[in-house]
DNA sequence: TATGAATGAGACTTCATTCAT
DNA sequence: TATGAATGAAGTCTCATTCAT
């Protein structure tokens, strides 16, 4: 029992750490985020952190591959147990939007790899990556022999779906500031519409033949 | 004589400081970057940079003005002169993709401005910004409204056409990085494909009926 | 029975600290040296130290008179069944020899003791050292009232003596740093050769008349 | 004029920040050593340090570079004009000691080198001391094909010389603690004899046949 | 007796900014 | 106009020590 609460005690900590840490890195990008902030997020010392995890690298990794290899296993066993590549293709967008909505900080954790050309996006978490990338591929060139898609380039779809999601869901804050601004009056009736489904019909007559 | 000459000197570290900055946010971000890079880059002493344009948030607003306003500008004459709502959404593309292929940095800038939720993006260039966002409002509302379109929400539109753009183009280092990861030998055949093309065609997809 | 063994596993436990201790401020010095370095070398939990012994401080103090009482005991015997001054000072320099020999710890603690200016030297080892002291005084004195030592400063004959032992005994890795340095070529053939014999024939020489 | 101000002002402010360092590397040892204690020494601001030379081990390297070239230096001068090997030995104790003298960190910072078994002495500043070494060893392989002197392995000679310098010359708070100690009363006559004389005497007495 | 977890204090280092010229 | 020097503030990280079990 006393074993059992010390670890569960243990886990915890970890637990929240990576959390906050996920949460910061999102907002700020790896550059401005601060370990002390991380810190106090969590409510743990910051030793604490480079004692269970390591320094902000290390923790920056960790958070990536957590929350990337959870994504690449959602979105192979959405795809598995579909027939057709159309059926395939739409599961892969669902899953990906799924994903997505209940791990919030991957957009934006995304999108600052991207812009930086994820040039120092960690090992571990970039072959989460490849699994999903390659998982698309796969449906696309399966499509494009069966004759019902168009031949096109997977990083371009990849980029069309991922893309528009990255920067759509999650991204209240952009509408927000996009419509505040003079002479946006006109886009405020835009803002927050759930989009799943448009970029899900999108994707679709993307690839369609 | 004299006098133009210094101006012209003046003018000249102007400009190498706003070209090196530029360089130096779109592949660090604000938080990454470093004035002491950014002077090195452009040949001059930080303190010069403080001298002629101020601290580090005043000149990543001035680039970001620089070259946002050049962007929105070309947007609105290359649409101006296009009549109907299949060819300024063409247009609308094609002078998205062109605007980035000749200023390489936007992209990664607009990346890490979404990633960090464009929160400290900087008012006067915001105002362009939304100069582009408007004009595609208007070509949306205007195709829905003569019924060659279907309704959609122009955010989504914007970041469908967006997204991919500044995810596919000029991101090289990105395609690379992902092809070298183990088990995607398979994904080298599609590196470096053009895809301005393939991207007006989405788009053009995406938005009729 | 079973508390013998506690006692036993306890006394083990003490033992396992003072060594890796030992090892470590040799290698390291007070202020290089890491608590949780000795912890691992010793094999046990870094608060075990605290638990058994108390901070660094206090680990450090019981090394050195746990190290150095057994010196000073063992140059004392050695010399007290010697007669003539001779046969006494040589008596000395072979006892300190063999001292470091058996515990090679000893020449580097000194080493850093002396850089530091012993300061910090706990005063129950100093008492040590003063024991050995005196008795190379009294050595000295002895053979100079008798005529046949030539009258010297006891304190440079004991740095004579030490100095170069500690220096040149067990510090292998100062001849092969020096030896491997460009344009120490010539100087490889003179490596490793044991001194102790030469030592004390200087030591002899330097004292007689 | 005023660029000569400017260049002396420098070059001022990078001397302070180097006998600063040196005295406190002397003292404490590099792990000992405070950076922040080193600014305040030399009276800048720590930051100017990272600006002029770099990080701890930067400085350390700096500082024995700049103080063993000028030993070395020294050692090679007053042995050149000498032309016996008795007349050489003797001028490298002198100069060994006459050097010390000049710059009383020398000896501390030799030895909490020794102690740490020089694995970090910095590649520039061990060319000088192999420089020092070589001029002894040519000495001594002099004297012994010359007859004169015993064969002897030079790293003990050096030792037999360095050592009691290192250990003896500056070292008065040693002494002084030694003297205090309980029982050491008749020690308190011997301290602070300068013993530069009967170094050279032993050091002769030792290598002559 | 022994330990894994946690932490406060302080170490090293960086960096945007200002100063003096 | 331009710059080398200098710095305060803040960042990352370490480490001796204590706590709870």
């Amino acid at each position: 029992m006393s074993g059992d609460t010390l670890t569960e005690k243990k886990d915890n900590t970890i637990r929240q750490i990576l959390e906050a840490a996920a949460t910061v890195f999102a907002q700020k990008g790896f550059a401005g985020a601060r370990v002390d902030e991380i810190a106090d997020t969590a409510g743990v010392n910051k030793a604490t952190i480079y004692y269970h995890i390591g320094d902000k690298q290390a923790l920056y990794e960790r958070v990536l591959h957590d929350v990337f290899s959870v994504a690449a296993d959602e979105v192979e066993r959405n795809i598995n147990d579909k027939q057709t590549p159309e059926e395939k293709i739409l599961a892969y967008a669902k899953s990906i939007s799924q994903t997505i909505r209940k791990n919030p900080n991957i957009p934006r954790i995304m999108m600052y790899e991207a812009a930086s050309g994820i040039q120092n996006f960690p090992d571990e978490a970039a072959k989460d990556l490849v699994r999903i990338f390659i998982k698309l591929t796969e449906i696309l060139e399966d499509g494009s022999a069966k004759g019902v898609f168009t031949e096109l380039n997977p990083f371009l779809i990849h980029f069309v779906a991922v893309g528009p999601l990255i920067l759509y869901t999650n991204l209240k804050s952009i509408q927000e500031r996009y419509a505040s601004l003079p002479g946006a009056e006109r886009l405020v009736k835009y803002l927050f519409k759930n989009a799943d489904e448009d970029i899900e019909k999108i994707i679709l007559k993307a690839v369609m033949t």
